[in-house]
DNA sequence: ACAATTTGTTCCAAATAGTGGGACAATACT
DNA sequence: AGTATTGTCCCACTATTTGGAACAAATTGT
């Protein structure tokens, strides 16, 4: 028990090497990947090269550099049809695109951190990185802190322990107590602000989409800046990102979801 | 040597149980994926237990189903960002679809099969399969064609053996042959028709994508309906889909030698 | 040009992790 | 209740993975 080693053999091993590749995001040499691998040489470089011949991972003769592969391109669009609210709630989120003009967000919550799972762009676009399967953190996001705060307590305080707490502006919730109390006020309110906390300028709305156990499944958000908007104005979209969460909400009913 | 056991050890048997599990598009039981596994029960099932708490697969406990997991669209987001033309290409796919007003869509080649990895949507949007991640028979798109004819002789015909000359509709080259005559045509045009040999209705006009050994390393479509468009009117769009090609050519060069 | 160093690949005996027949439990059908 | 189907678990057997160390190739230093 000491130890959260959850290991299950060289499956989860090998899973293991793809995040680490994961992680850096630009093609890595062999010994690199030995430097923050856990594994002797010869054991690591066996692992590397049954992913590269299985289509996981791509090796570039020219640079030596190996990247993650095609297959998994193929594989994750299997993943996000099935285990995402993304189809469910594309019309939803396609008619909501159309009312308000603003920059949207669907999430889903993966092992505590924030995983991005649809998009729809502001007429006058801000230029922000994203698309699904992009990651955020928990803490700092208000899709993040709405599915949060709508977690069972096991969950939840699995899910705190995976924060880092990392600073990203001076706005940022930076302890776990003060990310639970502002948690506990969203759960009576059913809405979430980030209020510059993880970009400065940057604001959002955000509220929970539920299961009928009232646990959030994932969360919706719209986006905005501090020139184009203020919280209060935002306050006014309110009503309508909850009524189009409530219809994904129904949608997926019938759907079944991760715990 | 009479059998074509390239089969790598546990991974390479865990890895094709989640492409069987993605080839039902739905979730999926136990027993199902017994029933097309050449694995005796309890050895997939220490498999599939495995995959599950990896996060790779996800398990229903109300309906005793699985379906692939999250942490695919994860890693998923990764390998596109990394190994696919996307993200180079993006702006000028944006640019194109300015211009165009029309369905465009990149694509890559995966052993033999298309795999698309970018779309931008008409106007007046053709509903039709596609979106990162999907996949499309070589012989029958105008993109698997436009890459097929721009192969090196032994990539091209290990290609070939993998097409199922599927007889999609009428129009469909349906034979090795057939479909080799085709290629040298476009190899001299550089230029690739869909002339509804996918879908009836549905035309398009592809171009590869060269790198400086003039082999293609994907292509870009532009698909109408036969309603909208005629072969001959697509003709008009060949000249700026090639110069788009060549601009994303330059892009991925200079991508490859960062100083 | 030559040695020293770093980086990548291969071998093989020992150890470990995967295998699968079959027993058992939990549901679903008659 | 009885029977069939589906899912979970056990454990002795065995095949696969392991990793130290030797080797090869590419890079760097003098």
């Amino acid at each position: 028990m000491g130890k959260e080693a959850s290991r299950d053999g060289t499956v989860g091993k090998a899973l293991d090497v793809l995040d680490q590749i994961a992680a850096f995001e630009r093609p890595i040499r062999f010994s690199e990947i030995l430097d923050c691998s856990p594994h002797p040489k010869a054991t690591l470089y066996r692992l590397i090269q049954t992913l590269t011949n299985q289509g996981m991972l791509t090796y570039s003769e020219e640079s030596g550099t190996y990247i993650l592969g095609i297959r998994l391109v193929r594989l994750a669009h299997s993943a996000w049809r099935q285990s995402s609210l993304a189809p469910i709630a594309r019309p939803f989120l396609d008619a909501l695109a159309k009312d308000v003009g603003e920059t949207l967000h669907l999430a889903q919550m993966d092992d505590g951190q924030v995983l991005y799972m649809d998009k729809r762009n502001a007429a006058e676009p801000v230029e922000m990185f994203s698309s699904a399967g992009k990651i955020g953190p928990g803490h700092s996001t208000g899709v993040g802190k709405a599915i949060l705060a709508y977690m069972s307590p096991q969950n939840q305080s699995r899910a705190l322990r995976r924060q880092s707490f990392y600073q990203y502006t001076s706005n940022t919730l930076t302890t776990e107590g003060a990310l639970k109390t502002e948690l506990t006020k969203i759960a009576k309110t059913g809405i979430a602000f980030d209020r510059e906390e993880h970009e400065i300028g940057i604001i959002c709305i955000a509220v929970p989409i539920l299961n009928t156990r009232k646990h959030a499944i994932g969360a919706i958000s719209l986006t905005s800046t501090t020139t184009r908007n203020s919280l209060k104005s935002l306050q006014n979209y309110s009503k309508i990102l909850q009524k189009t969460a409530n219809q994904i909400t129904q949608a997926a009913e019938d759907w079944q979801f991760p715990t």
